[in-house]
DNA sequence: GGGTCGGGCTAAATCGTTTTAGCATGCTAA
DNA sequence: TTAGCATGCTAAAACGATTTAGCCCGACCC
C-alpha cells in the first residue's frame, strides 16, 4: 500500500511526461542514437556492438519504456505494415465475415489495415483510393468491389467480376459448390430439382449457373427451363439488403409453385433467398423436407435457426479472407514474383433438415 | 486512339514514376517547398502570397499529380487523424454492427482507424493496445471490450462493464428497452410472462435485469421466480458463439417449459436464446404467438428470417458506433472538455409476428 | 537620402527514426 | 616504428512534410 515512487503518491508531474524518444535513451546512457537504434532492431551492424553494451540499451530501452514512434519508422524505412481494404460496407454478411478473415492473417503477420466502405458509389471508391495511397498502403484488397482501372498497388480481389492484370482473385470453387449439392440431392432420389439463378449484375451468377448445369450433365440430371427462376435483385450484386432478398425468395417461391410443375428439391441461389421461399414453400401446405427439399447457398448464420434448419452450401467467408490477406503479403514479399491470378477456395456441405428423400418416386 | 505521350506508347520508363513531393512541384515553379506548402494547405501564412502565385501552384499540383505524403505529415503535425478500435472479434453480429457505425462516422469526419480483435484474450488485448499506441492512433474505442487500467489515451467504450476516469461509455437504455417490450405483452393481456436473464459475466445482465423490474412494477406485472431463468453461457459475455446461444436457448426453452406453471409469454435475454425457445416451444406442440408470444432482444437479422418472425427489442448497433464516434472525435478536438460519462442509445421495439393476445384470460 | 514599411518570398529547424560512411583508439605484426 | 586492422562507437544525411523567423527589395515619407 506504501509507494516507494514519492512522485506518484504526491501525483507531481503527472501529464508532461512525454514519449521517450529513441534519441532520449541514447542520450540517458551516454550513447548516440545509432549505437541505440543498431541494438534495439538487433541490425546486423550491431554485431560490432558488445554483447555488454547491448544489454545496457535493452535494460534503459526497458527501464524508460522506450517505444519506437512507427510514423517516423514509417517515413525513413518507406514501409508502413498497412494495407488498405476496399468493400461495400460492414453489414453483418458476406464481407464481415471476409474482413475477418483478414483481420486475423493481417495482425499475426504483424500488419495493420485501414477500412474504407464505399457503399457502391463509384466516387467514394475513387476517394477512398486516393486517401489509402496517400496513407501508404502497401497494398489493396478489395472486398466485392468493381474494379475496371488497373490499380498503382499491388492487389487482391475477392469475389471480384474481371480478371486484372497483376491482381490475384479469390474465388470460390462454383465447380465443387454444385457438385455437391446436386450430388447430394440426387443420391436421396431427387430428379426435379427447381433453380433459383442469381441476379444478372451479381458477380457469381454466370459461374456457378454454369458450373451447375455441368453437374448436372454430369449427374445425367435433366435441368427444366420452367424451373428455373431468374432472381432480379437490387443492382448491384449483393448489395441489396438482406431483407430485400428474403422477401424476393419469399415472392419467387410462390412463383415456383404456381408455374405447376411439379418439383421435389430446390436449389436456391443463396440462403436468404432460400428461407424465404421456405416460407412460401409452408405456407402452400407443403412440408419440408418430406414434400420438398432445400439447399441454400452461403451458411449466413440464420441458416442454422431455421425451422426446419436449412441444408446449404457453406462459403468459407473466414478462410477467403485468411487467404486474401496471405495472398497479399505474399506478393509483398516477394515483388514481381509468382503471384497466382485465382485462388480457388473449397466450399463444403452443411448437411441440415431441410433436405430428405423426395416423398415419391413417381 | 494516338498518342500524344510517347513514353506512354513506346512503354518506356513504366515504372520509376516515384511518387511527386512536395519539392518537385516546388522545383517545377522555381519556388521553395515553404511557398507550396502555404499554398496547399490553405495557411493562414499563405494571406501574403497573391492569388495569382497560388492559383501556379495548385495548377502545378494537379498537373504534376502531387499528393501530400501522409506519414510524413503525420510525423512533422504530430496528427494522425487515426483510432485504434479494438474489440473481441468481427463476428457477424454485435462487433460487426457497431464497427459498420463506428466506420461511417470516422470516415465521414476524415479519419482511418485500425481495427484488432483479441479474441478476448488479456495477452493479446494488452500487445495490440501496444502497437496502436506505437503507431500514434489518436483515440481509442473499445467495442464489448473488459478494461481495468486507465487508458493513455481518449477513449470511449461502448458495451463496457466499468465507469472508467475519463472513459464515456456508450450503453443502450435498459429503462426504456424493458419498458417497451413488457408494455407490449401487458397491452396484448400477457399477466403471466417468463424471462431469460442474462449470463452472470455479461456486461447488460445487470442493468437489464433491474430494469425489467423496474418496468414490471411500473406496468402492475408480477415476476413470478419460478419462470425466471438464468443463462449460463460462455465465461466472458457475449463471446460465446451465436449457435451455442442458440442451443442453450432450446435447452432453456425445453427447461421452462418443464417446470409447468403456465405462461402465455417469454422476454428472452437476446434473440438467438429468444429463436432457441421458440424452436422448443413449436417441438412440445405449442403454437406462437397464439399460445405464447416471444420478444427478444437485438434485432438480429435472423429474427426477422424466423417462422414466425421474431418482435424483438431492436439495439441500433450501427448509431451506438456512430455516436461513440462521434464521442470520440469530440473529445479528439476539445481535449479535456466537457465528454459526458455516459452516453444512452435509445433502442426500439420491432413489432413482426412471435407475439399476439395470449391464448384465452384464464 | 535615410528610414520605414510591407509585399513576396525563403532558409533552416523540426518531427523521430534509419543508415551510410567513417573516426578514434589501441594492439599486432613486419 | 609504423602500417594495418580490429573494435566500438558516432556524425550526419536522409525520409517528406510543416512552421518559425527572417531576408530582400522597392516604394513611400519626411
Amino acid at each position: 500500500m506504501s509507494s516507494d515512487r514519492p512522485e506518484e503518491a504526491s501525483g507531481r508531474e503527472p501529464k508532461p511526461e512525454r514519449r521517450v524518444r529513441l534519441k532520449d535513451v541514447a542520450a540517458h546512457l551516454g550513447l548516440s542514437p545509432t549505437t541505440v537504434s543498431l541494438v534495439m532492431n538487433r541490425s546486423p551492424a550491431a554485431s560490432g556492438i558488445p554483447p555488454e553494451t547491448q544489454d545496457r540499451v535493452r535494460a534503459a530501452a526497458e527501464e524508460l519504456g522506450y517505444r519506437p514512434n512507427f510514423i517516423a519508422r514509417s517515413l525513413r524505412r518507406q514501409r508502413t505494415f498497412a494495407v488498405g481494404v476496399l468493400l461495400p460496407e460492414i453489414s453483418e454478411g458476406y464481407a464481415a465475415g471476409v474482413l475477418g478473415g483478414i483481420e486475423d492473417q493481417l495482425l499475426q503477420e504483424g500488419y495493420f489495415y485501414l477500412v474504407a466502405g464505399h457503399h457502391s458509389k463509384q466516387d467514394l471508391l475513387d476517394d477512398y483510393l486516393q486517401l489509402l495511397t496517400e496513407r501508404s498502403v502497401e497494398g489493396l484488397i478489395l472486398v466485392n468491389t468493381p474494379m475496371d482501372e488497373p490499380l498503382s498497388l499491388p492487389a487482391v480481389v475477392v469475389a471480384g467480376h474481371r480478371e486484372l492484370a497483376g491482381v490475384t482473385n479469390v474465388v470460390i470453387d462454383h465447380e465443387v459448390a454444385a457438385r455437391l449439392a446436386l450430388a447430394h440431392l440426387a443420391e436421396l432420389g431427387h430428379r426435379r430439382i427447381a433453380f433459383f439463378k442469381g441476379h444478372p449484375h451479381s458477380a457469381d451468377t454466370e459461374s456457378r449457373w454454369q458450373a451447375i448445369v455441368a453437374a448436372s450433365v454430369e449427374l445425367g440430371l435433366e435441368i427444366d427451363p420452367r424451373l428455373t427462376l431468374q432472381l432480379s435483385g437490387g443492382t448491384a450484386g449483393e448489395q441489396f439488403s438482406p431483407e430485400e432478398g428474403y422477401r424476393e425468395g419469399h415472392v419467387f417461391g410462390q412463383k415456383l409453385l404456381a408455374v405447376g410443375v411439379p418439383f421435389t428439391a430446390l436449389f436456391a441461389f443463396n440462403d436468404v433467398s432460400a428461407i424465404g421461399a421456405m416460407r412460401a414453400i409452408v405456407e402452400s401446405g407443403l412440408r419440408i423436407p418430406d414434400d420438398v427439399s432445400v439447399v441454400g447457398f452461403d451458411d449466413i448464420l440464420s441458416a442454422a435457426f431455421q425451422n426446419p434448419s436449412l441444408t446449404t452450401v457453406r462459403q468459407p467467408l473466414h478462410e477467403m479472407g485468411r487467404r486474401a490477406a496471405a495472398e497479399l503479403l505474399h506478393k509483398l514479399g516477394a515483388p514481381g514474383g509468382d503471384s497466382p491470378a485465382t485462388v480457388t477456395i473449397e466450399p463444403t456441405l452443411v448437411l441440415r433438415d431441410s433436405t430428405g428423400p423426395p416423398p415419391d418416386r413417381a
